[in-house]
RNA sequence: GGGCCGUUAGCUCAGCUGGUAGAGCAGUUGGCUUUUAACCAAUUGGUCGAUGGUUCGAAUCCAUCACGGCCCA
């Protein structure tokens, strides 16, 4: 995106630096790129953190380094600078001794911001600090803006949101953040890899919006003269494929709902799918726990940890209830035996200032009753079970209640982590509930799904009997990086622009 | 969409009941050969988010708008 014009600052300090670089061109090569390195800071950092500063001085150890500087400090004829690369930070000693008088004079016009490489003998200091004391030292980019505050960093959130390259740089909980959400997805690979599912990408625009109840994005597809809709989910793609015969496929990959933002939504968002087949919707919630666990354990180090202060525990078995058991369970005044009865339940819905519409079930009062009471008291890991079918339209009915589907959702902390089910493979059943779907839209309600043809045909091709889930990776990762909002661990959130 | 809060130097922030803008860091200059947010001395830097209004006088009070944050729907 090129909407906003870059910031024109011709401020003091950028023309300082400016002039520096134009004396470095002047000079030759100011974007030099044949400089390599040999180390990286986090690794020299646990080779050496056992080895005292005389062992080090015996062994004369060289070493190659790069980053940005984030620290300088000049005591007349030698310095101090403290660098940061990929992994970390790591001091360099720089001598005017080592260095020779025109190189050292060029170093102390350096700024903060500044990328460098270094090359020299690893040493320590008296104080015990690991350095290089450099015997070359070369400029290898010129930065032009100056840096934020070195210790009270970038708090700005709109600044830090904005530009997350400069919250990348100051920040290392953001670092640590962003990195951990990599691990994260990585071992989410792992996991379906090893059990023999096969990653899949699916189309991000598609002429007919399916697989969850959202508004669509619209966009205009030139070559095909038509307006297309960028997906609310894969669900129904990842289908077709197990129809086609992948029986276990899985998608991580973005999908686009055109809501609200707020911290525990993005329109733009992350999600696993993954569809198994020959599997039910039990199989999944004891999937789940096990990919949860590994991925704690892989990346954290542990079953359990931290929330906003409160400690969640993976490692007890997750609890599994009917919407209407958690309610009986969170909300200890109303009685299980109240939300059997239709009338009831009504009366205790309108008590909590639900609108009951006439044509509703007990299915729907449940989950008006459920998300208006429960959904925020949950903290530890909880399954909720058998939602109502209308608001189920691709999930298979229990054999037990027609009028209930094979279905959970995984909440913890008050955020719904997973949706998964029992696919609803019954060709005709599901043309029904498209049509149920589109009368819904028909009389005002966009979120409806429309009827998607082509699904239903390939449905009567037959679907194994399967079951699919989809994880949202953005509040999981915001689970276990202990975040607050969604914004904070999504790289680039979208902001509104700024009209200059 | 509604409520509350915020926007002051490149960054982090002060600035009271209205009297004409301040600190630390960064920058510049000088000093300093193992510092740790290095230190010491001097010094530059502002359309106080924008536009209106009230007032002799507005960063400060009022209104509208923009952007952001938190909470709610």
């Amino acid at each position: 995106m090129e909407a906003d014009e870059p910031i024109i600052d011709e401020s003091e300090l950028r023309l300082v630096r400016k002039a520096k670089l134009d004396a470095l061109r002047a000079d030759g090569n100011a974007f030099p790129n044949d400089f390599r390195r040999s180390d990286k800071a986090e690794a020299l950092q646990s080779l050496y953190a056992g080895v005292s500063k005389e062992m080090l001085a015996d062994k004369a150890q060289v070493a190659s380094v790069a980053g940005r500087v984030l620290l300088k400090r000049v005591m007349g004829k030698a310095s101090f600078l403290t660098i940061q690369d990929g992994s970390g930070r790591i001091q360099l000693y720089v001598t005017l001794k080592a260095l020779g008088e025109q190189a050292y004079e060029a170093f102390k016009s350096f700024d903060i911001g500044d990328i460098v490489g270094a090359h020299g003998t690893v040493m320590k200091t008296n104080k015990g600090e690991l350095s290089i004391a450099v015997e070359q030292l070369r400029l290898l980019t010129k930065s032009l803006r100056p840096l934020p505050e070195k210790h009270k960093g970038l708090t700005d959130t709109e600044i830090r949101y904005r530009q997350r390259y400069l919250d990348l740089m100051v920040n290392e909980q953001s670092r640590s953040v962003f990195l951990r959400r990599s691990k994260i997805v990585d071992q989410i690979r792992r996991f379906f890899t090893d059990r023999d599912f096969i990653e899949v990408e699916t189309p991000m625009m598609q002429t007919t919006p399916g697989g969850a109840t959202a508004q669509p994005f619209v966009t205009h597809y030139n070559a095909l003269a038509t307006d297309m809709y960028l997906r609310v989910a894969p669900e129904l793609n990842l289908k077709r494929l197990v129809v086609g015969g992948f029986e276990q496929v899985f998608e991580i990959n973005r999908n686009f709902r055109n809501e609200g933002v707020s911290t525990k939504h993005s329109p733009e968002f992350t999600m696993l799918e993954f569809y198994w087949a020959y599997a039910d919707y039990h199989d999944l919630m004891d999937l789940t726990e096990a990919l949860f666990r590994q991925i704690a354990e892989q990346v954290l180090g542990s079953l359990s940890f931290e929330y906003q202060g409160r400690r969640i525990d993976f490692e007890a078995p997750f609890a599994r209830m009917t919407m209407a058991e958690a309610i009986a369970h969170y909300v200890p005044e109303i009685k299980p035996q109240d939300l059997d009865e239709l009338q009831v339940a009504t009366q205790i819905a309108q008590q909590h200032g639900i609108e009951v519409a006439g044509s509703w079930g007990l299915g729907k009062i449940h989950l008006a009753l459920f998300e208006a009471l429960v959904e925020d008291r949950i903290e530890q890991p909880v399954y909720i079970t058998q939602h109502p079918i209308e608001v189920s339209p691709l999930a298979r009915r229990n054999d037990h209640n027609p009028e209930l589907t094979d279905r959970f959702e995984l909440f913890i902390m008050g955020k719904e982590i997973a949706n998964g089910f029992s696919e609803l493979n019954d060709a005709e059943d599901q043309a029904a509930r498209f049509r149920a779907q589109v009368a819904a839209r028909e009389s005002g309600d966009d979120e409806a799904m429309h009827y998607d043809d082509d699904y239903i045909t390939a449905l009567e091709y037959g679907l194994p009997p399967t079951a699919g889930e989809g994880i949202g990776i953005d509040r999981l990762v915001m689970l276990l990086t202990d975040s607050a909002s969604i914004r904070d661990v999504i790289l680039f959130p979208h902001m509104r622009s700024k009209s200059s």
